[in-house]
DNA sequence: TCGGTTGTGGAATGGATCGTCCATAACGTA
DNA sequence: TACGTTATGGACGATCCATTCCACAACCGA
Protein backbone atom coordinates (compact mmCIF):
# COMPACT_ATOMS: atom_id res chain seq x y z
CA UNK A 1 0.00 0.00 0.00
CA UNK A 2 2.50 2.72 0.96
CA UNK A 3 4.65 4.56 -1.83
CA UNK A 4 7.66 2.34 -2.38
CA UNK A 5 11.25 3.72 -2.21
CA UNK A 6 12.94 5.37 -5.19
CA UNK A 7 16.49 5.12 -4.63
CA UNK A 8 18.77 2.12 -4.26
CA UNK A 9 19.68 1.93 -0.54
CA UNK A 10 22.82 0.50 -1.83
CA UNK A 11 23.46 3.18 -3.91
CA UNK A 12 23.11 5.62 -1.10
CA UNK A 13 25.57 4.12 1.47
CA UNK A 14 28.07 3.70 -1.54
CA UNK A 15 27.96 7.37 -2.05
CA UNK A 16 27.80 8.36 1.66
CA UNK A 17 30.77 6.04 2.17
CA UNK A 18 32.81 7.98 -0.48
CA UNK A 19 32.14 10.98 1.52
CA UNK A 20 32.91 9.65 4.83
CA UNK A 21 35.96 8.10 3.13
CA UNK A 22 36.99 11.10 1.96
CA UNK A 23 36.04 14.12 4.79
CA UNK A 24 36.21 12.02 7.79
CA UNK A 25 32.95 11.69 10.21
CA UNK A 26 33.16 15.30 11.62
CA UNK A 27 34.16 16.63 8.41
CA UNK A 28 31.09 15.44 6.24
CA UNK A 29 28.12 17.52 6.00
CA UNK A 30 24.57 15.60 6.18
CA UNK A 31 24.08 18.34 2.84
CA UNK A 32 26.76 16.48 1.24
CA UNK A 33 25.54 12.88 1.75
CA UNK A 34 22.46 15.09 0.26
CA UNK A 35 23.96 16.41 -2.39
CA UNK A 36 25.73 13.32 -3.14
CA UNK A 37 22.93 10.87 -3.28
CA UNK A 38 20.41 13.01 -4.85
CA UNK A 39 18.17 12.44 -1.62
CA UNK A 40 16.03 14.87 0.17
CA UNK A 41 17.20 15.32 3.64
CA UNK A 42 13.49 13.55 4.70
CA UNK A 43 14.79 10.48 3.00
CA UNK A 44 18.15 10.60 4.25
CA UNK A 45 16.48 10.80 7.96
CA UNK A 46 13.66 8.58 7.30
CA UNK A 47 15.75 5.95 6.41
CA UNK A 48 18.76 5.71 8.60
CA UNK A 49 17.85 7.84 10.88
CA UNK A 50 20.41 10.06 11.56
CA UNK A 51 24.23 10.79 10.71
CA UNK A 52 25.76 8.45 13.75
CA UNK A 53 23.67 5.88 12.35
CA UNK A 54 24.33 6.20 9.12
CA UNK A 55 28.04 6.32 9.80
CA UNK A 56 28.01 3.19 12.00
CA UNK A 57 26.02 1.38 9.55
CA UNK A 58 29.00 2.29 6.17
CA UNK A 59 31.59 1.88 9.19
CA UNK A 60 30.19 -1.54 9.29
CA UNK A 61 29.63 -2.57 5.74
CA UNK A 62 33.33 -1.28 5.51
CA UNK A 63 34.24 -3.84 8.12
CA UNK A 64 32.54 -6.71 6.35
CA UNK A 65 33.78 -5.87 3.38
CA UNK A 66 37.64 -5.72 4.66
CA UNK A 67 36.96 -8.89 6.44
CA UNK A 68 35.65 -10.87 2.71
CA UNK A 69 38.99 -9.82 1.26
CA UNK A 70 40.68 -11.52 3.43
CA UNK A 71 38.37 -14.74 2.95
CA UNK A 72 38.34 -14.33 -1.10
CA UNK A 73 42.17 -14.42 -0.54
CA UNK A 74 43.08 -16.32 2.64
CA UNK A 75 40.50 -19.15 3.22
CA UNK A 76 39.91 -22.23 1.59
CA UNK A 77 42.61 -23.92 -0.56
CA UNK A 78 45.37 -26.80 -0.17
CA UNK A 79 47.62 -26.48 2.39
CA UNK A 80 50.66 -26.54 -0.17
CA UNK A 81 49.45 -23.35 -1.59
CA UNK A 82 49.15 -21.18 1.72
CA UNK A 83 51.88 -19.41 1.79
CA UNK A 84 51.30 -18.16 -1.63
CA UNK A 85 47.76 -17.02 -0.74
CA UNK A 86 49.34 -15.07 2.44
CA UNK A 87 51.59 -13.54 0.32
CA UNK A 88 48.79 -12.87 -2.27
CA UNK A 89 47.27 -10.62 0.48
CA UNK A 90 49.52 -8.82 2.03
CA UNK A 91 50.51 -8.00 -1.28
CA UNK A 92 47.56 -7.06 -2.36
CA UNK A 93 47.16 -4.93 1.08
CA UNK A 94 50.19 -3.51 -0.15
CA UNK A 95 49.24 -2.39 -3.39
CA UNK A 96 45.89 -1.02 -2.52
CA UNK A 97 48.06 1.62 -0.09
CA UNK A 98 50.13 2.03 -3.01
CA UNK A 99 48.33 2.92 -5.23
CA UNK A 100 46.19 5.22 -3.36
CA UNK A 101 47.19 7.94 -4.92
CA UNK A 102 44.65 10.83 -2.82
CA UNK A 103 45.77 9.10 -0.34
CA UNK A 104 42.46 8.53 1.40
CA UNK A 105 43.60 5.80 3.40
CA UNK A 106 41.62 3.18 5.21
CA UNK A 107 38.47 4.27 6.37
CA UNK A 108 38.18 1.48 8.89
CA UNK A 109 41.82 3.27 10.08
CA UNK A 110 40.26 6.81 9.83
CA UNK A 111 36.87 6.13 11.12
CA UNK A 112 38.70 4.25 14.59
CA UNK A 113 41.06 7.06 14.98
CA UNK A 114 38.49 9.78 15.09
CA UNK A 115 36.03 8.04 16.38
CA UNK A 116 36.57 4.98 18.39
CA UNK A 117 37.45 6.21 21.69
CA UNK A 118 34.16 7.71 22.23
CA UNK A 119 31.91 5.67 20.20
CA UNK A 120 31.93 2.08 21.73
CA UNK A 121 29.81 1.06 18.36
CA UNK A 122 33.05 1.68 16.46
CA UNK A 123 35.45 0.79 19.32
CA UNK A 124 33.60 -2.65 18.94
CA UNK A 125 33.40 -3.23 15.16
CA UNK A 126 37.18 -2.27 14.53
CA UNK A 127 37.87 -4.88 17.76
CA UNK A 128 35.44 -7.54 15.94
CA UNK A 129 37.38 -6.76 12.56
CA UNK A 130 40.50 -7.52 13.82
CA UNK A 131 39.91 -10.28 15.48
CA UNK A 132 38.22 -11.73 12.59
CA UNK A 133 41.73 -10.74 10.59
CA UNK A 134 43.84 -12.73 13.53
CA UNK A 135 41.94 -15.85 12.87
CA UNK A 136 42.10 -15.62 9.01
CA UNK A 137 45.72 -14.85 9.31
CA UNK A 138 46.44 -17.83 12.24
CA UNK A 139 44.12 -20.65 9.80
CA UNK A 140 46.74 -19.74 7.27
CA UNK A 141 50.07 -19.71 8.94
CA UNK A 142 48.97 -23.05 10.60
CA UNK A 143 48.47 -24.64 6.93
CA UNK A 144 51.70 -23.09 5.88
CA UNK A 145 53.42 -25.04 9.12
CA UNK A 146 51.89 -28.23 8.55
CA UNK A 147 52.68 -27.67 4.67
CA UNK A 148 56.47 -27.24 6.00
CA UNK A 149 56.46 -23.82 4.69
CA UNK A 150 56.35 -22.37 7.80
CA UNK A 151 58.87 -23.04 10.68
CA UNK A 152 56.05 -25.45 12.72
CA UNK A 153 57.91 -23.95 16.21
CA UNK A 154 56.82 -20.44 15.39
CA UNK A 155 53.60 -19.77 17.44
CA UNK A 156 50.46 -19.60 14.20
CA UNK A 157 49.47 -16.96 16.82
CA UNK A 158 52.21 -14.83 17.00
CA UNK A 159 53.25 -14.68 13.62
CA UNK A 160 49.30 -13.80 12.33
CA UNK A 161 49.19 -10.93 14.78
CA UNK A 162 52.66 -9.79 13.25
CA UNK A 163 51.45 -9.90 9.78
CA UNK A 164 48.10 -7.80 11.31
CA UNK A 165 50.23 -5.69 12.36
CA UNK A 166 52.58 -4.96 9.41
CA UNK A 167 49.15 -4.59 7.20
CA UNK A 168 47.52 -2.08 9.06
CA UNK A 169 51.27 -0.58 9.16
CA UNK A 170 51.70 -0.40 5.80
CA UNK A 171 48.25 1.81 5.84
CA UNK A 172 49.53 4.01 8.32
CA UNK A 173 52.78 5.09 7.06
CA UNK A 174 51.26 5.10 3.62
CA UNK A 175 49.21 7.59 5.20
CA UNK A 176 52.08 9.41 6.77
CA UNK A 177 53.70 10.19 3.55
CA UNK A 178 56.44 6.89 2.35
CA UNK A 179 56.29 6.16 -0.83
CA UNK A 180 54.64 3.28 -2.73
CA UNK A 181 57.75 1.53 -3.59
CA UNK A 182 58.70 1.18 0.32
CA UNK A 183 55.52 0.32 0.58
CA UNK A 184 55.45 -2.21 -1.32
CA UNK A 185 58.91 -3.87 -0.51
CA UNK A 186 57.59 -3.64 2.89
CA UNK A 187 55.13 -6.27 2.11
CA UNK A 188 58.21 -8.22 0.88
CA UNK A 189 60.17 -7.96 3.79
CA UNK A 190 57.36 -8.79 6.03
CA UNK A 191 56.97 -11.77 4.26
CA UNK A 192 61.11 -12.53 3.73
CA UNK A 193 61.40 -12.71 7.07
CA UNK A 194 58.87 -15.29 8.51
CA UNK A 195 60.28 -18.12 9.92
CA UNK A 196 60.62 -21.06 7.20
CA UNK A 197 60.92 -24.31 8.58
CA UNK A 198 64.73 -26.18 8.45
CA UNK A 199 64.49 -28.09 5.20
CA UNK A 200 63.26 -24.87 3.37
CA UNK A 201 66.17 -22.46 2.00
CA UNK A 202 65.38 -19.35 3.54
CA UNK A 203 64.56 -16.39 1.29
CA UNK A 204 67.22 -13.42 1.01
CA UNK A 205 65.97 -10.08 3.17
CA UNK A 206 67.18 -8.31 0.17
CA UNK A 207 64.61 -9.63 -2.12
CA UNK A 208 60.88 -10.49 -2.79
CA UNK A 209 59.42 -13.75 -3.01
CA UNK A 210 57.03 -14.92 -6.44
CA UNK A 211 54.44 -11.78 -6.38
CA UNK A 212 51.73 -13.93 -7.51
CA UNK A 213 48.82 -10.91 -7.58
CA UNK B 1 57.19 48.90 27.31
CA UNK B 2 54.23 46.36 26.70
CA UNK B 3 52.26 44.83 29.28
CA UNK B 4 53.95 41.12 29.09
CA UNK B 5 52.10 37.88 28.88
CA UNK B 6 50.52 36.70 31.83
CA UNK B 7 50.59 32.98 30.53
CA UNK B 8 53.24 30.38 29.67
CA UNK B 9 53.60 29.71 26.00
CA UNK B 10 54.74 25.84 26.91
CA UNK B 11 51.74 25.54 29.18
CA UNK B 12 49.03 26.35 27.26
CA UNK B 13 50.78 24.40 23.46
CA UNK B 14 50.71 21.06 26.29
CA UNK B 15 46.78 21.89 27.05
CA UNK B 16 45.80 22.64 23.79
CA UNK B 17 47.87 19.14 22.71
CA UNK B 18 45.68 17.42 25.38
CA UNK B 19 42.83 18.63 23.67
CA UNK B 20 43.84 17.74 19.84
CA UNK B 21 44.60 14.89 21.56
CA UNK B 22 41.82 13.96 22.76
CA UNK B 23 39.24 15.26 20.96
CA UNK B 24 40.96 15.60 17.42
CA UNK B 25 40.95 18.60 15.34
CA UNK B 26 37.62 19.07 14.33
CA UNK B 27 36.31 17.76 17.26
CA UNK B 28 38.54 20.23 19.35
CA UNK B 29 36.26 23.78 20.53
CA UNK B 30 38.89 26.82 20.45
CA UNK B 31 35.92 27.59 23.68
CA UNK B 32 37.53 24.05 25.17
CA UNK B 33 41.05 25.37 24.93
CA UNK B 34 40.15 28.65 26.16
CA UNK B 35 38.55 26.73 29.29
CA UNK B 36 41.49 24.36 29.37
CA UNK B 37 44.02 26.95 29.62
CA UNK B 38 42.42 29.65 31.57
CA UNK B 39 43.18 31.98 28.27
CA UNK B 40 40.50 34.36 26.94
CA UNK B 41 39.92 34.05 23.27
CA UNK B 42 41.48 37.38 22.07
CA UNK B 43 44.81 36.12 24.01
CA UNK B 44 44.68 32.60 22.10
CA UNK B 45 44.10 34.34 18.92
CA UNK B 46 46.48 37.36 19.70
CA UNK B 47 48.83 34.26 20.27
CA UNK B 48 48.25 31.98 18.01
CA UNK B 49 46.93 32.99 15.27
CA UNK B 50 43.79 30.78 14.35
CA UNK B 51 42.78 27.14 15.41
CA UNK B 52 44.39 25.60 12.25
CA UNK B 53 47.86 27.63 12.99
CA UNK B 54 47.92 26.43 16.33
CA UNK B 55 47.13 22.96 15.79
CA UNK B 56 50.24 23.13 13.20
CA UNK B 57 52.34 24.09 15.93
CA UNK B 58 50.81 21.40 18.31
CA UNK B 59 51.25 18.84 15.62
CA UNK B 60 55.04 19.73 15.06
CA UNK B 61 56.13 19.79 18.48
CA UNK B 62 54.68 16.70 18.48
CA UNK B 63 56.46 15.11 15.82
CA UNK B 64 59.70 16.52 16.96
CA UNK B 65 59.17 14.45 20.13
CA UNK B 66 58.38 11.40 18.33
CA UNK B 67 61.63 11.94 16.75
CA UNK B 68 63.37 12.63 19.82
CA UNK B 69 62.40 9.79 22.25
CA UNK B 70 63.74 7.62 18.80
CA UNK B 71 67.32 9.51 19.55
CA UNK B 72 67.11 9.15 22.70
CA UNK B 73 66.66 5.25 22.54
CA UNK B 74 68.52 4.81 19.14
CA UNK B 75 71.30 7.70 18.37
CA UNK B 76 74.51 6.88 20.01
CA UNK B 77 76.43 4.02 21.45
CA UNK B 78 78.28 1.49 20.67
CA UNK B 79 77.67 -0.96 17.85
CA UNK B 80 77.86 -4.13 20.49
CA UNK B 81 74.29 -2.82 22.01
CA UNK B 82 72.57 -1.31 18.46
CA UNK B 83 70.47 -4.77 18.77
CA UNK B 84 69.97 -3.78 22.33
CA UNK B 85 68.62 -0.46 21.56
CA UNK B 86 66.54 -1.21 18.58
CA UNK B 87 64.80 -3.77 21.19
CA UNK B 88 64.45 -1.48 23.63
CA UNK B 89 62.77 1.05 21.42
CA UNK B 90 60.29 -1.51 19.81
CA UNK B 91 59.09 -2.48 23.07
CA UNK B 92 59.02 0.71 24.44
CA UNK B 93 56.62 2.04 21.33
CA UNK B 94 54.32 -1.52 21.90
CA UNK B 95 54.25 -0.23 25.82
CA UNK B 96 53.47 2.75 25.16
CA UNK B 97 50.45 1.85 23.02
CA UNK B 98 49.74 -0.73 25.41
CA UNK B 99 49.42 0.88 28.51
CA UNK B 100 47.49 3.81 26.92
CA UNK B 101 44.53 2.60 28.60
CA UNK B 102 42.22 5.76 27.09
CA UNK B 103 42.68 4.49 23.71
CA UNK B 104 43.85 7.91 22.78
CA UNK B 105 46.32 6.64 20.27
CA UNK B 106 49.08 8.95 18.97
CA UNK B 107 48.28 12.18 18.07
CA UNK B 108 50.76 11.81 14.93
CA UNK B 109 48.58 8.66 13.26
CA UNK B 110 45.40 10.95 14.69
CA UNK B 111 46.27 13.59 12.97
CA UNK B 112 47.33 12.35 9.66
CA UNK B 113 44.59 10.21 9.41
CA UNK B 114 42.20 13.12 9.47
CA UNK B 115 44.40 16.25 7.93
CA UNK B 116 47.08 14.51 6.06
CA UNK B 117 44.70 14.88 2.51
CA UNK B 118 43.16 18.01 2.73
CA UNK B 119 45.88 19.67 4.50
CA UNK B 120 49.58 19.91 2.93
CA UNK B 121 51.57 21.02 6.18
CA UNK B 122 50.40 18.14 8.33
CA UNK B 123 51.06 15.79 5.21
CA UNK B 124 54.23 17.22 5.01
CA UNK B 125 55.15 16.82 8.38
CA UNK B 126 54.25 13.75 8.80
CA UNK B 127 56.09 12.70 6.32
CA UNK B 128 59.50 14.33 7.42
CA UNK B 129 58.87 12.41 10.51
CA UNK B 130 58.58 9.28 9.05
CA UNK B 131 61.70 9.68 7.33
CA UNK B 132 63.79 10.88 10.10
CA UNK B 133 62.48 7.62 12.00
CA UNK B 134 63.60 5.74 9.19
CA UNK B 135 66.81 6.61 9.01
CA UNK B 136 67.30 6.21 13.18
CA UNK B 137 66.24 2.79 12.13
CA UNK B 138 68.62 1.76 9.66
CA UNK B 139 71.64 3.74 11.04
CA UNK B 140 71.14 1.21 13.99
CA UNK B 141 70.41 -2.09 12.15
CA UNK B 142 73.49 -1.49 10.01
CA UNK B 143 75.49 -0.73 13.74
CA UNK B 144 73.92 -4.04 14.89
CA UNK B 145 75.06 -5.73 11.34
CA UNK B 146 78.27 -4.50 12.15
CA UNK B 147 78.90 -6.03 14.98
CA UNK B 148 77.56 -9.52 13.73
CA UNK B 149 74.29 -9.70 15.20
CA UNK B 150 72.16 -8.61 12.20
CA UNK B 151 72.78 -11.15 9.08
CA UNK B 152 74.99 -8.66 6.85
CA UNK B 153 73.15 -10.09 3.72
CA UNK B 154 69.99 -8.34 4.76
CA UNK B 155 68.75 -4.62 3.49
CA UNK B 156 68.95 -2.26 6.33
CA UNK B 157 66.74 -0.24 4.21
CA UNK B 158 64.70 -2.43 4.23
CA UNK B 159 64.55 -4.27 8.06
CA UNK B 160 64.30 -0.14 8.87
CA UNK B 161 60.87 0.06 6.50
CA UNK B 162 60.03 -3.06 8.14
CA UNK B 163 60.53 -2.02 11.71
CA UNK B 164 59.10 1.23 11.44
CA UNK B 165 55.95 -0.27 9.71
CA UNK B 166 55.63 -2.50 12.74
CA UNK B 167 55.78 0.08 15.58
CA UNK B 168 53.52 2.38 13.49
CA UNK B 169 51.13 -0.84 12.94
CA UNK B 170 51.01 -1.44 16.51
CA UNK B 171 49.96 1.72 17.27
CA UNK B 172 47.14 1.00 14.69
CA UNK B 173 45.59 -2.15 15.92
CA UNK B 174 46.00 -0.96 19.36
CA UNK B 175 43.93 1.65 18.53
CA UNK B 176 41.41 -0.71 16.83
CA UNK B 177 40.95 -2.71 19.99
CA UNK B 178 44.28 -5.52 20.42
CA UNK B 179 44.62 -6.27 23.76
CA UNK B 180 48.07 -5.14 25.38
CA UNK B 181 48.76 -8.29 25.78
CA UNK B 182 48.98 -8.96 22.31
CA UNK B 183 50.53 -5.60 21.03
CA UNK B 184 53.55 -6.77 23.61
CA UNK B 185 53.72 -9.99 22.24
CA UNK B 186 54.09 -8.22 18.60
CA UNK B 187 57.10 -6.35 19.29
CA UNK B 188 58.73 -9.78 20.65
CA UNK B 189 57.58 -11.44 17.54
CA UNK B 190 59.07 -8.38 15.29
CA UNK B 191 62.45 -8.55 16.80
CA UNK B 192 62.59 -12.36 16.89
CA UNK B 193 62.40 -13.08 13.18
CA UNK B 194 65.20 -10.40 12.15
CA UNK B 195 67.06 -12.36 10.55
CA UNK B 196 70.40 -12.89 12.68
CA UNK B 197 73.94 -13.72 11.62
CA UNK B 198 74.54 -17.30 10.45
CA UNK B 199 76.89 -17.50 13.54
CA UNK B 200 74.36 -16.39 16.14
CA UNK B 201 71.54 -18.77 17.39
CA UNK B 202 68.27 -18.08 16.06
CA UNK B 203 66.12 -16.63 18.46
CA UNK B 204 62.86 -18.75 18.93
CA UNK B 205 59.74 -17.09 17.23
CA UNK B 206 57.42 -19.04 20.10
CA UNK B 207 59.71 -16.37 22.95
CA UNK B 208 60.33 -13.11 23.59
CA UNK B 209 64.30 -11.79 23.70
CA UNK B 210 65.49 -9.86 26.79
CA UNK B 211 63.55 -7.03 27.98
CA UNK B 212 65.91 -4.50 28.50
CA UNK B 213 63.57 -1.47 29.45
C1' DT C 1 -11.23 5.69 -9.15
C1' DC C 2 -10.29 6.70 -4.46
C1' DG C 3 -8.30 6.67 0.19
C1' DG C 4 -4.68 5.47 3.19
C1' DT C 5 0.03 5.10 3.85
C1' DT C 6 4.57 6.05 3.16
C1' DG C 7 8.31 8.53 0.50
C1' DT C 8 10.17 13.09 -0.94
C1' DG C 9 12.65 17.37 -0.71
C1' DG C 10 13.23 21.80 0.63
C1' DA C 11 12.25 25.42 4.02
C1' DA C 12 12.65 26.40 8.81
C1' DT C 13 14.70 25.85 13.40
C1' DG C 14 17.64 25.81 17.15
C1' DG C 15 22.00 25.33 18.74
C1' DA C 16 26.82 25.44 18.28
C1' DT C 17 31.24 27.42 16.75
C1' DC C 18 34.92 30.36 14.72
C1' DG C 19 36.83 34.54 14.80
C1' DT C 20 36.46 39.66 15.91
C1' DC C 21 35.96 43.56 18.75
C1' DC C 22 36.59 46.58 22.46
C1' DA C 23 36.75 48.35 26.99
C1' DT C 24 39.89 47.57 30.48
C1' DA C 25 44.18 46.00 32.90
C1' DA C 26 49.02 45.66 33.54
C1' DC C 27 53.54 46.75 32.58
C1' DG C 28 57.91 49.53 31.45
C1' DT C 29 59.75 53.90 30.76
C1' DA C 30 60.35 58.79 31.02
C1' DT D 1 53.56 59.32 38.56
C1' DA D 2 51.65 59.58 33.84
C1' DC D 3 51.66 57.66 29.23
C1' DG D 4 52.03 54.50 25.42
C1' DT D 5 51.82 49.81 24.29
C1' DT D 6 50.39 45.31 24.49
C1' DA D 7 47.61 41.60 26.93
C1' DT D 8 43.19 40.15 28.52
C1' DG D 9 38.67 38.03 28.32
C1' DG D 10 34.06 38.09 27.61
C1' DA D 11 30.36 39.68 24.61
C1' DC D 12 28.99 39.71 19.85
C1' DG D 13 28.13 38.67 14.89
C1' DA D 14 28.02 35.81 11.18
C1' DT D 15 28.05 31.42 9.59
C1' DC D 16 27.34 26.64 9.62
C1' DC D 17 25.17 22.36 10.55
C1' DA D 18 22.16 18.52 12.28
C1' DT D 19 17.64 17.69 12.63
C1' DT D 20 12.63 18.51 12.23
C1' DC D 21 8.59 19.73 9.83
C1' DC D 22 5.31 19.92 6.36
C1' DA D 23 3.01 20.23 2.09
C1' DC D 24 2.86 17.35 -1.63
C1' DA D 25 3.69 13.09 -4.58
C1' DA D 26 3.45 8.28 -5.58
C1' DC D 27 1.92 3.89 -4.97
C1' DC D 28 -1.36 -0.06 -3.71
C1' DG D 29 -5.45 -2.32 -2.63
C1' DA D 30 -10.35 -2.13 -2.75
Amino acid sequence: MPRPRAFDERRVLERAREQFWATGYAGTRMDDIARATGLGKGSLYGAFGDKGKLFHRVFGDWCTAVVEVAEDRLAGGPDAEALARLSGYVHLMAENTASDTERRGCLLAKGAAELAQHDPTVAGRSAETMTALLTLLRTEISAAQRHGDIDSAADPERLAALLLTVVRGIEAVGKAGLDPETLRNIADTALAVLPMSEGQKRLETGCSPAREN
